[in-house]
DNA sequence: TACCGCTATACCGTATCACCAAGTAGCGGA
DNA sequence: TCCGCTACTTGGTGATACGGTATAGCGGTA
C-alpha cells in the first residue's frame, strides 16, 4: 500500500487511543501492534510524538516500569478525559466514513 | 459535528476528485455540493486551494466559461492522470477504513 | 573486551494539508 | 448607490505524521 500519511492525519491518534483503551501498554508495543493491524509503515518516532501529545493534553495516565530486556517502559492508560476523547473519535469516524462511503456510492 | 479538520486531511482532496469525476463542474458549486453531502464546514477557500493543487499536479483539465450571474467560472474535468489518482484514492480509502473498522471491532 | 542487534524513548526539523482572512470582481435588485 | 450573491486568488496559520539522530539497557558472540 503506498503512502497513507495524509489519510492517517487525525485518525492515527484515535487508533492509538483505542489500543491504549483496550489494554495498558507502551510505545514500542503500540508500534508493533499498529504494524500487525495493517498500519505497516508507522514507525516508533510517530507513535512517540502522539503519546507525548496525549500526555500533554491530559488524556492518559503514565507509569514507568523496568523491563528486564531493555530500558524502562512507559505504560499508558486512559483516564476519564481519554475515554471521552476516544468516544468522540469514534463518533467523528462514524460520521466521516458514512459520508465518504455515500459519496462513493454515487452520493445523493 | 465538531471539528473534522484533521480527519479530512488526505480525504477531502479525494472527495473533490470524485465530484469532478462524476461531472464537469467548478469551485463554488463543488463547495455547495460538499456542504449538502454532509461536509458542512468546508468553505470556498479550502476547495480552491485543492483545485489549484490538482491543476498544478496535472490531474485536471480546466475550461473557463462566462457565467451570466457573476464572474466567469473555471470548470474542472479529470484527465487520465486524474482518473488514475481517483482510483488510487478509493483503494487507499478502502484499505484504511477496513483496518480502522477492524480495530474498532476489537482488532485482531 | 568490543561489537552488534534488539528493545525503548526523546527530540528536532520537514512536508503536507485544511483552514482562515482579506482582496478582487461581475451581476442584479432595493 | 449600496447590498448581497456569485466566483476566484493569495498569503499566512496550526496541526499532524514522518524521518533522522541520539541516548540507553540488555544479551550474545567473535
Amino acid at each position: 500500500m503506498d503512502d497513507l500519511t495524509e489519510m492517517l492525519k487525525g485518525t492515527l491518534e484515535g487508533c492509538v487511543l483505542e489500543i491504549i483503551g483496550s489494554e495498558e501498554t507502551y510505545g514500542y508495543a503500540i508500534t508493533r501492534r499498529l504494524n500487525e493491524l495493517g498500519f505497516t509503515d508507522v514507525i516508533e518516532g510517530t507513535v512517540y510524538t502522539i503519546l507525548l501529545r496525549l500526555e500533554r493534553n491530559g488524556l492518559v495516565q503514565v507509569t514507568k516500569r523496568p523491563s528486564g530486556v531493555g530500558p524502562p517502559r512507559k505504560f499508558y492508560a486512559l483516564n476519564d478525559a481519554g475515554r471521552e476523547e476516544l468516544a468522540k473519535f469514534w463518533t467523528k469516524w462514524q460520521y466521516l466514513s458514512s459520508r465518504i462511503n455515500r459519496l462513493k456510492e454515487g452520493g445523493r
